[in-house]
DNA sequence: CATTTTTACTAAACGGGTTTAGTTTTATAA
DNA sequence: TTATAAAACTAAACCCGTTTAGTAAAAATG
């Protein structure tokens, strides 16, 4: 069965297709048209269940009420309920979403914003790679709306939602430094060209250097994001095997940490006798696993709320050209078991070292 | 910057914009298009960056190159690893994914089927509520193709891409009684239309009936979807309060389990001491927390592959109608240490009713 | 009664592609 | 030399809404 369209109410009805395409969209007074017009193409397009078909509005309007999401990676929590809020938010400013994962990889990002364009989404809501910031130039060259979440560019000024990287990971590292911990690794992904993952190291360095523990290049371990498990086995067992260089593990997001816990569960590395571990993204499995892990947790649902009303906002008011914004939200330190002691967090512990 | 359309090729190169269209889509030479007109075009498009304005191009073709997809709770890790391989495929075969979550409510989900309809989308996998198979009649008679995933209707004759849901379910239980556990709840979501679920606890009575084990409507436990902390709570209390009705939890997915635990936790019930508990649906959690949860894992890329190229078979051939298919994908029961002695299945153990 | 205003509506352009049905020019066959 | 075919290209319709500019008829005003 075909579709209704304008014409075929239009012509059913006897009238032009414009007095049924304003009526329809409500601007039937304003246009005089009669109250028994209007009540008769109301009637026509119930009985014929009309809908407007949204792409040949999309062409005259140049508006498509759609927006891309590009995260990168949609299996992983943190990005699934970012995700989910998202939705939600456009859904009720009546904005539909197409969904993209970039894998962490540039040229895919890049495509995928190609695609976007192509398919004239009004806005783009985009965790960056963070390589190449040239995409995010021809977004704006091509005067296409669009949020960053998550991640940034420092040098460029553009819309951005997310958390203080730095000084979550420094109250992270600061967590683990008053519980005694004094050799501290850093497990993070390579190359780590995202903002949020160079802040979080940065922070750690800082909270190091004001508590006068000294720093070891050994500390730091870089493992690739296709294959994290071969790298944080190795990195794992470079920290972890005599001469035990570290006593705990800040791993810088949730993918590291599980997979951590994957390494420790094969050679029976026990937590936190024979290493503490924290993580930069909260999930389930941190609140369930044994011990539960200590982590810091992002405002995923303000996160998302925020970046969809800024997107909003800037598609709605595209020629006034609105300012830009940053939008910085709290982070929640969750202290649970993967340190020790929990409930006392000022008290050193004496650490064993194996 | 605006973008370039066909026409600023065609007129910049003095030459029509069906002559460009027609180059451009590589149908120049049967065309009879000469090389060096076409050359000029393909370096034309090249210097101005031309872009085919994917909407006009819908609007004429009928074609949106666009799928939607429904899944019940994008939130929940199956559905996001689903939609995650989902939008892999697709992007393979140059579709895009309009992504939607129906948080199991049927208005909803029908207020998606609609909307997905408007944006011309060119089909649909949906993992459906189950409570009105009107939406599924409406895609049918509206003649736009669809997949069900995870859930189908038993009376219709649609493709569906799935597992054996009361087999599977037959094989956990089985499992549980094969280590002696004798009184087993099943905890599922209300109201539980889906089909997935209600083959699940056709399974689990299957198996429990073979065994000669006698079934108590106790037995049953029901919670709802929008607030299952509560409803798990209640039940929980219920199974496990003296007298202690039950030894053996079957949880009917994986955010149930979890809520189980939450509970457990709470509550400082031991697993499998106090209770044994398995879940349909595996997840990483289930591997790392404590102890490790016995589940039946879904093939989630395989469905996700297969239902992505029955969709698009059926978008491509729509016309010659190919008849339906029905893909049943093999689970896997991923053995855990949460009913005990997981080294010895077939050996009953004493089980402690607390 | 003539003119202006208001009411109720319509024709046609537009957006940016695709596609059908030609047209013009040049080469080939009769 | 003329009819015919092939090669190379174009005009215009079409998809389906939205929007601008305008018209016809009735009512109000001078």
């Amino acid at each position: 069965m075909k579709k209704t369209s304008l014409n075929d109410i239009a012509k059913s009805l006897g009238v032009s297709k414009t007095l049924v395409s304003m009526v329809l969209n409500g601007h039937g007074t304003k246009n005089g048209i009669s109250k028994q017009t209007q009540e008769k193409v109301h009637a026509k397009a119930r009985e014929l269940n009309y809908k407007p078909n949204q792409i040949a509005r999309g062409l005259r309007t140049g508006k498509s009420n759609t927006i891309g999401l590009i995260v990168a990676d949609i299996s992983n929590p943190f990005y699934a309920k970012l995700a989910r809020h998202i939705e939600h938010y456009c859904s009720l400013a009546n904005y539909n979403v197409i969904f993209c994962s970039s894998e962490e990889e540039p040229h895919k990002e890049a495509e995928l914003l190609d695609m976007l364009a192509d398919r004239q989404v009004d806005g783009i809501i985009l965790s960056a790679t963070g390589q190449d910031s040239n995409q995010i130039l021809k977004l704006k060259r091509d005067g296409i709306p669009f949020v960053l979440i998550d991640r940034y560019y420092p040098r460029l000024d553009n819309n951005f939602v997310g958390v203080d990287n730095y000084q979550s990971a420094y109250d992270l590292t600061d967590h683990l430094i008053r519980l005694g911990y004094n050799r501290i690794a850093h497990l993070t992904v390579s190359p780590s060209h995202a903002s949020s993952l160079r802040d979080r190291y940065k922070g750690y360095r800082a909270a190091l250097k004001d508590a006068n523990i000294r720093y070891s290049s050994q500390y730091y371990q870089e493992v690739s994001f296709e294959e994290p498990e071969a790298g944080v086995n190795r990195a794992i067992r470079e920290l972890l095997e005599p001469p035990h260089i570290v006593n705990a593990i800040f791993a810088a997001n949730n993918r590291l940490a599980v997979t951590a816990l994957e390494v420790f569960n094969k050679w029976n590395i026990k937590i936190p006798q024979d290493v503490a571990l924290v993580s930069f993204d909260d999930m389930d499995l941190f609140k369930f696993c044994f011990p539960p892990i200590t982590a810091v947790a992002q405002p995923i649902q303000e996160i998302g709320k925020h970046a969809v009303e800024l997107l909003i906002h800037h598609i709605e008011n595209k020629e006034k050209n609105p300012p830009t914004h940053q939008i910085i939200l709290p982070t929640k330190l969750e202290i649970r078991r993967s340190c020790g002691n929990f409930l006392t967090p000022l008290e050193t512990l004496p650490i064993k070292t194996k």
